[in-house]
DNA sequence: CGATATACCTTGACAGGCGAGGTATATTGG
DNA sequence: CCAATATACCTCGCCTGTCAAGGTATATCG
């Protein structure tokens, strides 16, 4: 993986919460979609994923389904609830803020001509 | 606070070298100015300063001695290292990375027309 | 029939953040 | 004069999120 996961640290359960705002998805499909919209560059361990997973159902962030799938693995979906969305805003918002705050410490320290 | 921490987490040491590449510093001092730089939104907790600062030491990034004061408390300046502004510029690079591909993969879910 | 892909899950270790506690000096207000 | 506050350092132990390693099960392909 070309991006340092401890950098990414803290918003795992955003970026999942991401992917359901757009529509239901099981595990490993979001994981793949978070791969594709990355080129590659980044996906999450199957453990911090569905740890991730757990934590976002307890808390009412998402609830979980089995699909019918008649044949292939079954698959555990999740959708996003009307909590889970009003969370994603705000865990967004924070993320923005802490963007913001690294940039400005980070923004001096090499390379400003004047 | 009005930052969550966990998001600024894995860039503690960064800050704080960021803070070093402009002039040598001590703790408290550090801290003050990383207050003061985000308007009061943002300092670092004191065990996670003292512990960052002991990472950077016992990994060569920077290195430390006692100032001089002949009143008040005394104070541990620490000095950025080659290898320090070198790690720095790395870790700048891999904060950018981890930036962009977070911002991506929040990019979507919400707001967006057409 | 073994390898690979899909798809799920858990356990235990590890690392960074931090609350709580400690030390010491100088200043300021009542 | 003494308590409170600010400066300035430090450590211990807990908590939380990540993840390597291991496990289960189904379908496909050579």
């Amino acid at each position: 993986m070309s991006v340092a996961s401890e950098l990414i640290r803290g918003n795992t359960e955003t970026i999942i919460l991401a992917q359901l705002m757009k529509h239901d998805g099981y595990g490993y499909m979001v994981n793949k979609a978070i791969l594709n919209m990355t080129e590659g560059r980044f996906e999450l361990k199957e453990a911090t994923l569905y740890t991730a997973f757990r934590r976002l159902e307890d808390s009412g962030c998402i609830v979980s389904y089995w699909g019918d799938e008649t044949t292939g693995a079954r698959r555990k979906y999740y959708s996003i609830t009307d909590l889970g969305r009003e969370s994603y805003r705000l865990r967004k918002k924070d993320w923005k803020t802490a963007e913001a705050i690294i940039d400005k410490l980070l923004s001096e320290g090499e390379g400003e001509s004047i």
